[in-house]
DNA sequence: CCGTAAACGGACATTGACGTCCGATTACTT
DNA sequence: AAGTAATCGGACGTCAATGTCCGTTTACGG
């Protein structure tokens, strides 16, 4: 349902929120989120593409939010690497059907509605502060690691 | 988001769904919901193996619904062909976080649940129901077709 | 200016979703 | 019994998502 792809690319993104401003290179995160290194590298490069991750080269480089946690949705970075593909047309392909969609199209396209609605009701920020005995991930640097 | 195999069977329940007890060749159903007929027919195979489709082989064989439309949701179907996998436990893979989510994935999770639940709230009956101009699919055997 | 630390980019490997093909099986009709 | 109409099941083909590898580029520090 979720591509792996999103899941890691939001781990990633919260980790980074956790330490705004702190630049993390890729064997960090992929340390702090269980992600493939070399994997987790294109998905990054993909969020640096579109602007909500900024890089930097050489020693002391690697990765930050290019913008602070309140201003990234949820959404924004699963749309950057995975869109959410709405339902604008009739599947069919019958052009006879126009802009209206069936029944069917019409709910399957409110649940794809709801999920974005709900992806864009969610901030980084909001999602680390949120008091709650599991920290965001695992190995937080700001958390004592999970237990 | 949804995949290509949802999207089939929900096509040919609803096709299936319009004229119940009416028994249905792949070849009929295909043509109704331009579905390729090859793949149609192991997504119906799924359906059946689900009891959500009956089938009979030979001639005057083929497949209709096993349930009145007013007794299939859309969740069931979504579920037997491509399961909605709810987050149920840190996706990190550290037991130590427990069934407790973080509030990342706690909300995936929520999401994933209203998708579970818009999904659960509409039956084929009142998919056919509803009162359109665009009636489901296209070249409906009750349909004066598109256009 | 050289070595080292990092991201970047392209080529390749693997896997599962999607799709095709065809023989085997079941059932109806004459 | 034979022919025909249909599903069933397994083997295969294709492609995009996922994942790996490595050389290239950029930047910092001595």
């Amino acid at each position: 349902m979720l591509s792996q792809t999103v899941e890691y690319a939001l781990r990633a993104a919260t980790y980074l929120a956790a330490t705004p401003e702190q630049s993390r290179t890729v064997d960090q995160i992929a340390d702090a989120t269980h992600v493939p290194v070399a994997y987790l590298s294109k998905v990054l490069q993909q969020l640096v593409r579109e602007k909500m991750v900024a890089s930097r080269r050489g020693t002391g480089g690697g990765f930050t939010l290019a913008r602070p946690p309140h201003k990234l949705h949820i959404l924004e970075i699963v749309q950057a690497v995975d869109p959410i593909e709405r339902i604008t047309t009739c599947p069919l392909g019958l052009a006879a059907h126009g802009k209206r969609l069936c029944p069917l199209h019409r709910r399957l396209d409110n649940a794809l509605a709801e999920m974005e609605k709900a992806f864009a009701a969610s901030t980084l920020a909001e999602i680390l502060a949120e008091p709650t005995k599991s920290v965001p991930l695992c190995n937080f640097p700001t958390a004592a690691t999970c237990g």
